[in-house]
DNA sequence: AAATAATTTAAACACTCGTTTAAATTAAAC
DNA sequence: GTTTAATTTAAACGAGTGTTTAAATTATTT
């Protein structure tokens, strides 16, 4: 079976680069298979259809990203002062760098598969991740909201969906972003200092007194 | 003419509001020419191609929207005052809502219409507002700064695109949040109760203090 | 009213898409 | 080594896409 596990390798690898650079219905299956250099068919011979090879594509780094992201929330709650909202912002950084091991542009293509999947399934990865994954989710928000008891649940709902626009968002575009900050202003940034830019803007936002 | 002119209308109309529902891509000439009664060739005779009906979609908000816009900013430059950050975010609710004069749903149409095509067209809509609207831009760009001095400008740059991502991301699924809103918290959110909701949200990370 | 221009229409074109089929090939089991 | 199962392959299918064409219709101009 060496080589079923290689065809499956093959076709992920190449599906999500490209997936995550032109999203989910701008690449076809023929472009997909021809990148990874298999068969057309296989696609769905080892996934069934197009929409679930986009979930696997999607399993592959929720499944390494969301427990190691509750781990981190977890050590947080059992530490002996509370943590700061951007305590908590900041000990997903990890996490997500984590993905470049995983694969080299790791980071960046899961976040921007992430913004494509929320955007362009309507609604389909929302349930997706809620119901495989809602358990991690709920450890997150839970934290988020006890460090800022003073926003209500149902802004906090509004918030934190602000918060995945900016960065889904921010990263989808972040190689463009960079090209640009680098012409304009001579900075030069990786991944990570983009993730460490965006983390107070987030807490400001998240935790910024209603009604002021 | 003035079947012409009643012609396009009808194309425009009908687009858009298929554009915001379901995406540039997603959204065929055939479905558009059937929603709005015409001849599916029409598309093609009056606008040349779907590309040209995009733009034209876009361009009838852009037009009305940008030089509203720069002039409440244009009018906080004037008032005696320096207009804090908040005031200058909230001073482009009004054009905003306006847009629903227009036609009805404008303002929301044209914010997710705003958020499809940055998020579909790799870096497009981009070119295409800063080379057709770039003065007005400039504009605002200048007077947020303005508001917060404290700010660098290559921090500044990077925290108006996280704001770009906010609100693109959360108006083309704003539809979306607020069901959920309503189903899980009882909140019923129109449009303009959203905007007046992420202002907060904005302002507070765009004016945060930089290494806090 | 006749001639010209603008618009609408139905049909077809050329292409891409995801998926399926059945035969060929490779791997595993007995 | 033969049989059985798993995988790969080339080809085709049917449906959907944006666009183009040329004739029919409508509006405008002379």
């Amino acid at each position: 079976m060496a080589s079923r596990s290689d065809t499956k390798t093959r076709i992920l690898d190449a599906a999500e680069k490209l997936f995550a650079e032109r999203g989910f219905s701008e690449t076809s299956l023929r472009l997909i298979t021809s990148k990874a250099e298999v068969n057309l068919a296989s696609v769905n011979y080892h996934f069934g259809s197009k929409k679930e090879l986009i979930r696997a594509v999607l399993a592959r780094y929720l499944d390494v990203f969301m427990p190691a992201a509750s781990n981190q929330v977890n050590q947080l709650n059992t530490a002996p002062t509370k943590a700061t909202l951007e305590e908590i912002l900041s000990s997903l950084v990890d996490p997500l760098l984590d993905l470049n091991a995983l694969r080299a542009g790791g980071t960046s293509i899961f976040l921007q598969l992430l913004g494509r999947g929320y955007i362009e399934s309507q609604g389909h990865l929302r349930w997706f991740i809620t119901t495989h994954y809602g358990q991690h989710l709920d450890a997150f928000i839970k934290a988020v909201s006890a460090s800022a008891p003073h926003i209500p649940p149902a802004e906090m709902f509004w918030r934190l969906h602000f918060t995945l626009g900016t960065i889904v968002f921010t990263m989808a575009s972040a190689d463009a972003l960079n090209d640009i900050a680098a012409a304009e202003f001579g900075e030069h940034n990786d991944i990570e200092a983009v993730i460490r830019k965006v983390i107070p803007y987030m807490a400001a936002g998240i935790s910024v007194p209603v009604n002021s």
